[in-house]
DNA sequence: TTTTATTTTTAGTTTTGTCTAAATTTAATT
DNA sequence: AATTAAATTTAGACAAAACTAAAAATAAAA
């Protein structure tokens, strides 16, 4: 696989989360930054190499085979993302990127030693679940705190959108995965809460709430 | 810069030490496993971005810039090889595949935060020099076992060829780098030695005194 | 110093992944 | 149901990096 197959992989894999029943052409251009035309070509490719299923017009899903390599690459991803924060003292927001790269080294051997180095970790430092070698994903639970009872205390356990400005936002609140949540009221007008976070007040948007998953 | 051209850039470094006067497009097509038309046009493309000076049938050099990329890709990878055998434990023979991949990495925040992380270390797992974020190549001294005095003790710093066949002929002897080495006896006739490393007795060929680094 | 051999370059293709522009299919509106 | 709009695919072109085969330059041998 290239590298350019396997991100056209991992971006179906992503889309199709949200999309079971086949993803859009137009959908795969926007998430890469390419033309609808090349998506076409690509899908023809994977699809002659049994990664996808594809038939005109109707979107693709993958196959067997091509669920199990976007995994894989996932896996990859997440798993590089712990060891640039956690040994090399990157911060959460500036590690995507690098990750991106990283993903595509080819060896297995090494992204099992990696994980064993980093002590088998089940979520990277957005929160996301690590595939195992197999290809299971354990299911962590979470709610969005935009969705959740007044006064019950939950812990930060991932962010949805993981953009550089969101996160840099949570920094500046200091709000981190782990930390204790508490929401003291919620705003009819606007859904704007008040929430306690580590014992302090805080008042948060929305929009906010909206992309803080606890547990 | 491309991957491809990275490795261009990379192997005429690795020549020019040998051949500083200009390095021949066979000689780079040989270590590439390409064809000499393709080194050709690849030397036109490198001379138009000021990474070599090319004259035609004349070799190339490269320039300052050309240098300093080379150096830095060197460092990436004997860096990269350092973390896998020092921090995921993987053998001294199996890095270099991947430390090919690995150096192609881009960010350089990333290569200096695992260079901190690594310890600073000088030296990669065969005993090459790293060069340091500036491109500084500190010099180890060290001579060839074949051309070293009789009865004096040297220790293992390196080795000259580190194909996978003489490393693990070197694991197998028990030769690591660090060992204690001192020549016993030399055959006149063929060059062979008696060695006593790290206390024990063994018969070595010249080709193999050849290819190991002592100091 | 010719002649021959080797090395290197040029010319013309190929493959991969992309693009634009045009054609086609599907979805949404009147 | 007919028309318009949007999404998708086709057709044709291009740049990067490789190749083969032929031409040209340099080096070695006679
Ligand atoms: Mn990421
Ligand atoms: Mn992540
Ligand atoms: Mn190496
Ligand atoms: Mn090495």
């Amino acid at each position: 696989m290239t590298i350019s197959e396997e991100n056209y992989i991992k971006v179906i894999y992503h889309l199709s989360l949200v999309s079971p029943k086949g993803v859009n052409t137009n959908a795969i251009a926007g998430m890469l930054d390419t033309k609808a035309s090349s998506v076409t070509d690509m899908m023809k490719k994977l699809s002659d190499k049994d990664l996808v299923s594809y038939q005109k017009y109707q979107g693709v899903t993958l196959t067997d085979k091509g669920l199990h390599s976007a995994k894989m690459i996932v896996r990859k991803h997440r798993l590089w993302e712990v060891f640039l924060v956690d040994k090399l003292g990157f911060s959460w927001d500036e590690v995507h990127e690098i990750a991106e790269e990283l993903e595509h080294i080819k060896s297995e051997q090494l992204i099992n030693k990696l994980d064993a180095f980093l002590g088998f970790p089940v979520a990277d430092p957005h929160g996301d679940p690590i595939p195992d070698a197999k290809g299971v994903i354990k299911k962590i639970e979470k709610q969005l705190l935009s969705e959740v009872e007044i006064n019950a205390s939950f812990h930060c356990v991932g962010v949805k959108d993981s953009s550089t400005d969101f996160l840099k936002y949570l920094d500046k609140q200091k709000i981190a995965l782990g930390s204790v949540v508490k929401v003291i009221d919620k705003e009819d007008f606007d859904d704007t809460l008040t929430v306690e976070i580590d014992g302090k007040r805080l008042t948060i948007s929305n929009k906010i709430a909206n992309n803080l998953y606890v547990q």
